[in-house]
RNA sequence: GGGCGCUUAGCUCAGCUGGUUCAGAGCGUCUGCCUUACAAGCAGAGGGUCGGGGGUUCGAAUCCCUCAGCGCCCACCA
């Protein structure tokens, strides 16, 4: 094997092989006769760059599809990016500062050409670095988001969402990004645990004379120096109180009740409140006061609805405080709170602080803290949506690897809100709806697919034919980025603008969803809502959640932790085959995985063990020759490995346990052929083999490298057209995993007792310290060798393998089930250390013994137990008794 | 505050509706080997009273209760 090297070398390998099915159009899919086996991309970012989070999404991916098309399927894996709306907003935000220019500067139309330079420099790469690890997706279909197809969806469904009434445009407490300058969903606000302050502050009692009644005896009056009254109030937020319009107790909050009816005077900022009373305030928070804000928390802001509290929003869009504050105009935030609680202190109006912690919200894109804001925003009703979407994944139509996130499913959408859906961005699908002309404070607009549309509807709207495009205006938002990935399996087949069309309706539902278990609200949840919406039907039947891929401390990958290795380094020095097997081996589903470099070592490890396995097989001499009976009865037992492997890796592959699917084709290659089949049938040194173990032995490699080729498509892929001629276009991704032959138990069994005695006489060599060169004599004691006596006495080293009739007192021994061999070793034996061996291994037999006797002699046990266990517990009991009677032999025999 | 899940060998995890695949796998560890496919390898070996306690049962890693520890997701407690 003189072309082959001693080592398998990736590099050399991966690309040819993907030119070749890239040349050959071998990824492509087209409806046909054949039951369809479809899976869409979870679409990247567009801008963004291979993690490793990719990297085991989309292995899993590669995996099932690879096998659904060895299975006979028509697979078909579409790939696409995503527009990642706000995230690629920030970074071409993020790049245009760096050149100095500002976002506020440019115009819509000059900020998009900038994005969408920056989208056609940085977009696709993430694609092209997918190719590496040798992703088997019909590139010819690759889709954006923003695309045409993609867009015209998306105006589609918001314009008729809004003719069913289901989009809304209204006045809400949303999450606002400061940063961004953006409002976001609940889903992408990340609450943290943080450590900050809470601050008590005075509110003094309005036109209090400091003559007021003590009140009675469970309530808690403060007083200054000059008798005049206050209340004190906890805040974690003491720079919103510019924007207090009231302060609310629970009216049954005893130590309160002197407030009721009264007004306290805002520190610093000296305006009058009222005090309010609602159940909602906790008594035993703080002192049982709440400042009310209500442009600034949520809470509040429910409080100012149902006491008709007046507004003040004190924050412009970027957090800086608005004229309305009054104070501290066009300060941050944070400064303004610092600064405050100082001015607050000087003044004497803050009684203390205390430690806290307390829970912020951050902006999933910008990491900076939410601020609730008040703006108008346009919603989506997802009460409607949430009923459809529940039905099937409760009753099982649509099932959850693993299971466990079904229920969180349910209670997401039990509990649903409606989801806020426009972004005060520019990237992305911009708002279809327009503005008429209309009177200061009021808004008049239509929604329609296009400007043309939308004029005639204003037309008819208005009353006023007269209007032209000029005097519309459209809405400046774009959708949230999710508003077109919730169509993503149904758009990628044009379902939306095209329903009914062929490509849908074979494609989809599609089969399986690969995705990560973060964005099961985002993204799942809402593909099941369009998808029963717009084609009836779920979008997937089955959805595979991947675990977070973590380093081996447990700890997140990150950027800022440094823990995250570059995907295509690891490429580079493992080989795609060796990283594939590397993500897969410790990923059970919906387990984080704990990636370790070992990992990959490991896959690098098995293809070279792979590539050994070939080199060896393909540098046999082949002659005319008769087949030897070992290699004739390592040929059955094979045939019957591989097809209970088969069977098993068939059936985890339908549970999703790709990881143990995996295992065993690793255990049945590595230890099963190469360990043993390989060895049983193998020449002797520069001996021939005879055609027929030849040909049997490269069919069952072509068999394993068939079962390998999902997992490791590159190297099987090399091998497979080394095995034999192939023609041009030919390919081991197309190669039938569906016939393997069935399993004889017998032939099995009569092989692992084989591996047992050989196992036995290794482990003499070993303990005797015995050259695995040197032939040894093997006996069975009171037995007839095994059927395939010929293979123990090849692995073995025997030179005979023959029944006698009492053991020999100066062989080495050991028991295969209840049957003793011997290996006479005459002078080598060490008569003590036998004989307490055997007595060792006589106690452990007879408690042993004991123990299934209790078992026996317990008559609840015979009577209750099913037969075939009591039976189970006699033969225990008699096999015990067997192996106790050969050790005593044996003993007596030594003791001699 | 609500929900979900986890605890089995040094590490990462299997172990489905209780009983012959019940105590398993891979990696690691230890001991021999540069044996002519592979030292990225070969051959052997050791290692766990299944988190603690209680219960149900003829029988519990498996079912129930309880305690302890850990993780995740939802939720507006200032």
């Amino acid at each position: 094997m003189n072309e082959l090297a001693t080592k398998y070398n990736p590099a050399d390998v991966e690309s040819k092989w993907y030119a070749y099915w890239m040349d050959h159009d071998l990824f492509k899919s087209v409806p046909d006769e054949r039951e369809p086996y479809t899976i869409v991309i979870p679409p990247p970012n567009v801008t963004g760059v291979l993690h490793m989070g990719h990297m085991l999404n989309n292995t899993i991916q590669d995996i099932l599809v690879r096998r659904a098309r060895m299975e006979g399927k028509n697979a078909l894996w579409v790939p696409g990016t995503d527009h990642a709306s706000i995230a690629t907003e920030a970074k071409v935000v993020g790049k245009l500062a760096k050149e100095g220019i500002k976002k506020t500067d440019l115009t819509r139309d000059e900020f998009l050409k900038h994005a969408w330079d920056w989208t056609h420099t940085h977009g696709g790469i993430i694609l092209e670095q997918l190719k590496k690890l040798g992703a088997s997706c019909d590139w010819s279909r690759t889709a954006f988001t923003m695309d045409e197809a993609r867009s015209e969806s998306v105006n589609k469904v918001f314009v008729d969402l809004y003719n069913k009434g289901l989009i809304y445009r209204g006045l809400r407490m949303v999450n606002w990004d400061p940063e961004a300058k953006t409002a976001l969903s609940n889903e992408e606000v990340i609450y943290q645990d943080e450590h900050s302050k809470l601050y008590y502050l005075k509110y003094y009692v309005a036109e209090d004379d400091g003559s007021g009644e003590t009140g009675a005896e469970d309530e808690v009056v403060h007083r200054d120096a000059d008798g005049r009254r206050y209340a004190v109030v906890a805040t974690t937020r003491p720079e919103t109180i510019m924007g207090d319009t009231a302060m609310c107790i629970n009216p049954k909050d005893p130590k309160n009740r002197w407030l009721s009816g009264k007004k306290v005077i805002v520190p610093l900022v000296n305006r009058v409140i009222p005090v309010i009373e609602d159940r909602y305030v906790d008594v035993e928070f703080g002192t049982g006061c709440l400042k009310v804000t209500p442009a600034h928390d949520t809470n509040d802001y429910m409080l100012g609805k149902q006491h008709n509290l007046e507004t003040i929003d004190i924050f412009n869009p970027d957090a800086t405080l608005s004229e309305a504050a009054g104070l501290y105009v066009g300060m941050d935030r944070f400064d303004v709170r610092k600064k405050i609680s100082e001015d607050l202190a000087e003044a004497g109006l803050l009684e203390k602080v205390e430690d806290y912690n307390n829970k912020v919200g951050y902006s999933e894109r910008t990491h900076v803290p939410i601020e609730p804001r008040l703006c108008l925003q346009w919603f989506l009703d997802m009460k409607h949506f949430a009923e459809l979407a529940l039905p099937p994944v409760k009753n099982d139509e649509l099932k959850f690897y693993p299971a466990k996130y079904k229920s969180t499913y349910i209670n997401w959408l039990e509990n649903i809100q409606d989801w806020c859906i426009s972004r005060q961005l520019w990237w992305g699908h911009r708002i279809p709806a327009y503005y008429l002309p209309a009177p200061e404070g009021e808004e008049v607009y239509v929604v329609a697919e296009t400007p043309e549309e939308a004029l005639t509807l204003a037309r008819e709207k208005s009353g006023n034919p007269s209007l032209t495009m000029d005097d519309l205006r459209q809405d400046e938002d774009a959708l949230d980025t999710w508003f077109s990935s919730w169509l993503w399996p149904i758009s990628l087949f044009d379902g939306i603008n095209r329903p009914d069309n062929k490509e849908l309706n074979y494609y989809y539902p599609t089969s399986d969803l690969v995705t990560a278990p973060d964005i099961i609200f985002f993204w799942v949840a809402r593909m099941i809502m369009a998808g029963y919406e717009y084609v009836g039907k779920m979008p997937f039947r089955n959805v595979y959640f991947t675990g977070i891929v973590r380093d081996k401390l447990g700890r997140k990958m990150s950027k800022s932790l440094g823990n995250s290795p570059d995907p295509l380094d690891l490429i580079a020095t493992y080989g795609a085959d060796g990283v594939r097997m590397g993500m897969l081996l410790s990923a059970p589903a919906g387990n984080d995985i704990l990636y370790d470099d070992k990992l990959c070592e490991q896959g690098r490890n098995f293809c070279n063990k792979i590539w050994n396995a070939f080199r060896l097989v393909k540098g046999w001499e082949v002659a005319d020759i008769e087949q030897p009976v070992y290699a004739r009865q390592a040929i059955e037992w094979f045939a019957s490995k591989l097809g209970e492997t088969a069977t098993e890796i068939k059936d985890l592959f339908s549970k999703y346990r790709l990881s143990e699917a995996l295992m065993a084709v690793y255990r049945l290659f590595w230890d099963e052929f190469s360990s043993w089949y390989l060895e049983m049938v193998k020449p002797a040194y520069e001996k021939p083999i005879d055609r027929a173990t030849y040909d049997a032995t490269l069919g069952y490699f072509d068999s394993l490298l068939r079962l390998l080729h999902p997992f490791m498509p590159f190297i099987t892929e090399e091998l497979w057209q080394h095995l034999a001629e192939r023609k041009d276009g030919e390919s081991i991704m197309y190669a039938s995993v569906s016939s393997v032959g069935d399993a004889d138990p017998v032939t099995l069994g009569e092989m692992e007792a084989a591996k047992e005695i050989v196992n036995g006489v290794r482990g003499v060599r070993a303990s005797k310290n015995i050259s695995p060169r040197e032939p040894l004599e093997l006996r069975v004691v009171g037995a007839d060798p095994l059927a395939v006596a010929d293979v123990v006495k090849k692995l073995a080293n025997l030179s005979t393998f023959e029944r006698v009739a009492d053991k020999d007192a100066s062989a080495a021994s050991f028991l295969v089930g209840t049957t003793e061999y011997n290996i006479p070793l005459a002078n080598n034996i060490d008569i003590d250390a036998e004989i307490a061996r055997l007595e060792k291994d006589l106690e452990y037999q007879q408690g042993f013994l004991n123990s299934v006797l209790k078992k026996l002699g317990n008559e609840r046990f015979v009577a209750n137990a099913p037969a075939a266990v009591v039976e189970g517990e006699r033969r225990k009991q008699a096999d015990a008794e067997t192996k106790i009677a050969t050790i005593k032999a044996s003993l007596a025999a030594l003791k001699k």
